[in-house]
DNA sequence: GGCATTTTTGCAACCGGTTGCAAAAGCGTC
DNA sequence: GACGCTTTTGCAACCGGTTGCAAAAATGCC
């Protein structure tokens, strides 16, 4: 059925290397060579096999992208960067999804049965260990949206969640606030233990103020949603820090239904900066994760480790930064203001 | 590096082909040299290329994924869809990002070199040329969300939008306006063309009603919004279709900034019916695509035509049904209220 | 033109599997 | 134990490429 390099040299009169010489970059033929064979190939529609090619050359061009995180739409940003990302530099993605149970250790087998170049594990709720088991495995891998360690035994591409948890405190202390509180998504995720971490940090400077913590069942609309209503029964805090946008949305949904006002009655900061928090409809004040740097040093990390397997596991951490709109009260820099503590 | 079948032989004392049966289901091998073999394996770690085997079978299991709509949250339920179907049958989704203007021929290419077994093309604003350049390449193609058609060169598997077109229309004139409007995504989108088809037909029903149409720039927020804010200042319809559910929200978002409520001054229903649509926060009217059973479809005629390639293209269109939320005023079945003329 | 040197070319072996075929082994029966 | 039949096994060729090596062709120089 398809053509192969065979009939290209029978055309073309050569022989099968020399076909395949023409189609290796920095291989050794001559001009007239290359010209027969071209036209042969021209002539029967041949494009050659990667996968066979990748039999000797011990490189597919694959990389495996696994992920968890088919909920939440930031992902489909994700997604969208990753693939161009990986398009642009030659690499295919094969990707996984990890949403159900599946056993882990399938998808590690069934990568390995398809000669992966490398995997990126894109997941900030996924265990340190999944990505680990790659490395064991041998296949070059990094963990996007990873945790930071201090002694990391896999790449992991991220932010500082710890600064940040830090950084949405303090964006909150400078509203004036005396009774702030952090919504989490679940506890069991290390983003969100290290953001809880940071923010608590930050506030121990605050002795003054209120610091409380909660935690919603999962990062959704309807997680955020059920325990800001929960929060509300229980006499809610003045400025809250939620663990992940699509929470704060749900959060917002709760606070107007419950007829208050934000930020008037209470203070919003988000996380993760996706594209929705900045429709007007929403107008979500947020932290913004640099995702482009992020998504481009993991690819960058990925190639390089194939490269250099025996390359020492490297963290690389990027800055975020508040993006201010229109769920916390304005930031008058000139006079920081402070409520009055209650009587 | 990699622990290969001949390693595998070699300490089970037997021969190659021996290995090969042993993982062949349905192939004739003892009880006995299975076990040594399966021993053998586990003690390696051997797990069979899948590449390597897909030379002489000429299966890959790998079917290419190909997309240009990475900005439309509803495509991230399609994909989270597309790939658990596609993992449950033993499938590998290679996915490709058509969405800056790489040359689809490119990507043909590509996936002939990956050898894919099919291809499902997940769009609904790609040209049909594009799933058919697969079908005359000899690949398998399913066109999902594609356009049917009355002699389809290639399978399609969607929903009949000039029905759905009806379908909104019908949903406006129950609600007893005498102005209603369409609002399209780009004119170019077939999808588009047929709703907008649908909805004019079934007003042609209704000669006292204003029927007008519009189209945003592209099938995202900011186009939604700004189409209605336009919309808004030459004097808006009572009632608005509106191609997609992120166009609506859009367009809700402009509504409400203009002081207007929704829907006691300008009625909205949207598209798709999102994840997004159900919150409580958006609570958008709209008309559901039933997802899983279009992907179930769509993956199951994929394979259906790798195992008999000259199967006839088909065309299976799903039915779409309306969502009642809170952007439509209440259907009060017992008495259709119809609204005034003005004087 | 002759010689040494460089470039190009084809052969053949290999990558990691599968599979048709014939020989070997196993089995049941007399 | 011999016979016929079925099952299991290994050999060898093949899938569609790549690549080291030595022979062949082209090139440069005198």
């Amino acid at each position: 059925m398809a053509v192969t390099m065979k009939d290209v040299a029978l055309r073309a009169g050569v022989s099968r290397s020399a076909v395949s010489r023409t189609f290796t970059k920095g291989a050794s033929v001559s001009a007239k060579t290359r010209a027969k064979v071209e036209k042969a190939a021209a002539e029967l529609g041949y494009s050659p096999n990667a996968l066979a090619s990748s039999l000797t050359t011990g490189r597919t061009k694959l990389i495996g992208l696994v992920s968890n995180n088919f909920h939440n739409p930031l992902f489909l940003e994700i997604f969208d960067l990753f693939t161009r990302g990986l398009q642009d530099r030659g690499l295919r993605p094969l990707l996984v999804n990890l949403s159900d149970e599946t056993d882990p250790a399938n998808s590690i087998r069934m990568l390995r049965q398809y000669s992966v170049d490398g995997v990126i594990v894109a997941s900030s709720t996924l265990p340190p260990s999944f990505a680990e088991a790659f490395r064991s495995a041998g296949i070059p891998v990094v963990h996007s949206f990873g945790r930071y360690s201090t002694s990391p035994h896999v790449h992991v591409v991220g932010i500082d969640n710890v600064a940040c948890g830090r950084m949405a405190a303090e964006a909150l202390v400078a509203r004036g606030y005396h009774r702030v509180a952090f919504m989490g998504g679940p506890e069991s995720a290390t983003s969100t233990q290290d953001r809880a971490r940071g923010f608590l940090e930050a506030m121990r400077e605050h002795p003054d103020i209120d610091v409380s913590i909660s935690y919603a069942a999962a990062y959704s609309f309807d997680a955020g949603r059920a325990e800001m209503q929960r929060l509300l029964k229980a006499g809610p805090a003045q400025g809250y820090f939620c663990g992940d946008d699509v929470l704060s949305i749900g959060a917002l949904s709760a606070i107007r239904d419950a007829g208050l006002n934000v930020p008037r009655d209470i203070g919003i900061i988000g996380f993760n900066d996706m594209e929705m928090a900045g429709w007007e409809y929403i107008n979500l004040t947020t932290i913004r994760q640099p995702l482009p740097e992020i998504i481009d040093a993991s690819i960058e990390l990925v190639i390089a480790t194939i490269e250099h397997p025996d390359r020492h596991p490297e963290t690389r951490l990027f800055p975020c930064r508040v993006i201010e709109r229109g769920t916390l009260p304005p930031l008058d820099r000139a006079n920081t203001p402070r409520l009055a503590k209650p009587a």
